[in-house]
DNA sequence: TTGTATGCGTTATCAC
DNA sequence: GTGATAACGCATACAA
């Protein structure tokens, strides 16, 4: 390992025999010059032969800026959902010459930071940033995206309508829906469950009747989630139906039915949200919602680029990536 | 949105009367240079007036290295174990006033794009680089660090090892491994599979069966499997007990068992891994191991900076870290 | 084709 | 002791 030292373009030049100017006008294709062909093979040549890497510090600080383009979570739990996510804006972002980088945050804080070292061209926030953070993207005037999962901040939250539209369509008219009080998740929470009422209200269906499972989703309480569905199925006007936040919730909710005395789908249909793995292999098989994430990342990469080159923002997302996935709780 | 420019130390310098030397010199405490406290004063309150953020790409390209770490994901699904890792280490890498960024890899020839963009000062791989990759960043002479998921290459595969050992508490002498052919999973499976096999050896069972329930582990069937559990259990010397590679893969054997007429546990124990969030509520709730990611994040940090400062490797990661979570599907 | 200026922060060296 | 000058790191693009 011997510490050699890095390979710049006076290396590639001196190899070369011409100066560092030619070294990178042959390399970048710079279209204003024209090299003879045998100039620039004598230049590619040396070029592979040093392995020579650019230095992205150098080129950036002469650019005046980076090619990066930061994704940061702002602590929205890793389900399958983000992790398609993530994985096509990757591709989508390197097909433009950039490099997506994912920031976890723990501290918002740290985000002063991050951006110092990074210097980033562009952000995508997943989640809700503070007034600080918004302030600071501003001032290095980092163009910012804020996104929430499969929904476009203007677009409607067709996931929660189709959920509702489904109970509804067989037949149920009192509904249940359960949520979740976990801080990092109330931008998906709240506008969830005004979906759900609104849906429902459209509807003609009576106003859902509302449980919160809780802060955190691993301890949900089987026995007192089972004890709320004995309540909402044992009055005059029994629930025969729950939606659920997502499919976590939903499986809880499954979970607990028969410590209820329940059984689904026959004494209360069961839907959830999200698709993720393991809702195939619940008993009965979670009826929920998917989405089409690589189609959102992609719509969500068009509408980053286009706040990039100062195009026109894209349309809405289209309501057509949300799909019902019918199995047996319903 | 005035197209201001970026404020510069020069501008610091500028505005509280001094040269760019000294407003290096104060900003960064320079030891070997003493400035009187006026001065200092003077700097801090222009250098806070303007809102100065050294340019990262200068600093990088002086230095001659970044504060960049770069994590490297090779495909392994998002769940919560790799959610708790990525949370933690990002910690403990701002608590060094570095940057954890993080790399979702769809093409493993974008890394030489991806390492020209960031220069990060150090890798960790979650997963297997190939030789190409090895010797880009060998070249480059970033630091690697590559990792799999709990588990450190010269530690012993404790959370394999504590299924078996569990079944084998319980009574079980003849048991079944459920794997998958998930290409991006090799480098768990193959060697999950290795421990399973030596535990039973050591313990004295019988040979475990095995069954690979396919590369895509969402489209698992389970009628297929459910066949293959009456094979198991329909012999001379049934099995009675099934350790599985992961928690999903469990969840689709306690889906199967039913379907071939067998109870759990009463017929057939079935042992997880990982303790995914749905894994509390399946029916009978799973059992499963769960390790501690944030000992592990701590650990792979560890083992990670040692290389950065040429310290000694720390030792194996503790296996105390692995527990198990007894729930009722064993 | 090439010399040279430019972008920005850091630090060795030197002057007061 | 205090602070300034100047050189350096590397790639790029204009003028010659």
């Amino acid at each position: 390992m011997t510490p050699t030292r890095r390979v710049t373009s006076s290396d590639v030049a001196r190899e070369a025999g011409v100066s560092r100017a030619t070294v990178s006008y042959v390399l970048n294709n710079t279209p204003r010059q024209s090299i003879p062909e045998s100039t620039r093979q004598r230049v590619l040549a040396a070029a592979q032969e040093l392995n020579y890497t650019p230095h992205a510090a150098a080129r950036a600080l002469r650019a005046g800026e980076s090619n990066l383009v930061l994704f940061i979570n702002t602590g929205v739990p890793y389900g399958v959902n983000l992790s398609v996510l993530l994985d096509t804006l990757t591709a989508e972002v390197s097909a433009t010459g950039r490099s997506l980088v994912i920031w976890q945050q723990r501290d918002p804080a740290d985000l002063a930071t991050t951006l110092a070292h990074l210097q980033p061209r562009l952000a995508i926030a997943l989640g809700e940033l503070d007034d600080t953070q918004r302030a600071l993207l501003a001032q290095a005037r980092i163009p910012t995206v804020e996104t929430d999962l499969g929904r476009d901040p203007v677009s409607p939250d067709v996931g929660t309508a189709l959920q509702i539209q489904h109970l509804a369509g067989h037949g149920h008219r009192r509904l249940g829906y359960l949520t979740t009080s976990q801080p990092e998740l109330e931008r998906f929470t709240v506008p969830r469950l005004a979906t759900a009422r609104s849906t429902a209200l459209e509807l003609g269906l009576t106003r859902p009747l509302v449980y919160d499972v809780g802060p955190h989703l691993p301890e949900v309480s089987v026995d007192a989630l089972a004890s709320v569905l004995r309540d909402w199925t044992g009055g005059a006007e029994p629930v025969t139906a729950v939606a659920c936040y997502n499919d976590i919730c939903a499986a809880a909710c499954i979970a607990a039915a028969p410590r209820a005395g329940l059984e689904i789908p026959g004494d209360l249909a069961v839907i959830g949200m999200d698709d993720e793995t393991m809702s195939a292999f619940t008993r009965p098989a979670l009826t929920t919602i998917r989405l089409d994430m690589i189609s959102f990342a992609e719509h969500l990469w068009e509408r980053t680029s286009a706040a990039l080159e100062n195009r026109p923002e894209p349309g809405l997302f289209s309501s057509m990536s949300f799909t019902l996935v019918e199995r047996a709780s319903v």
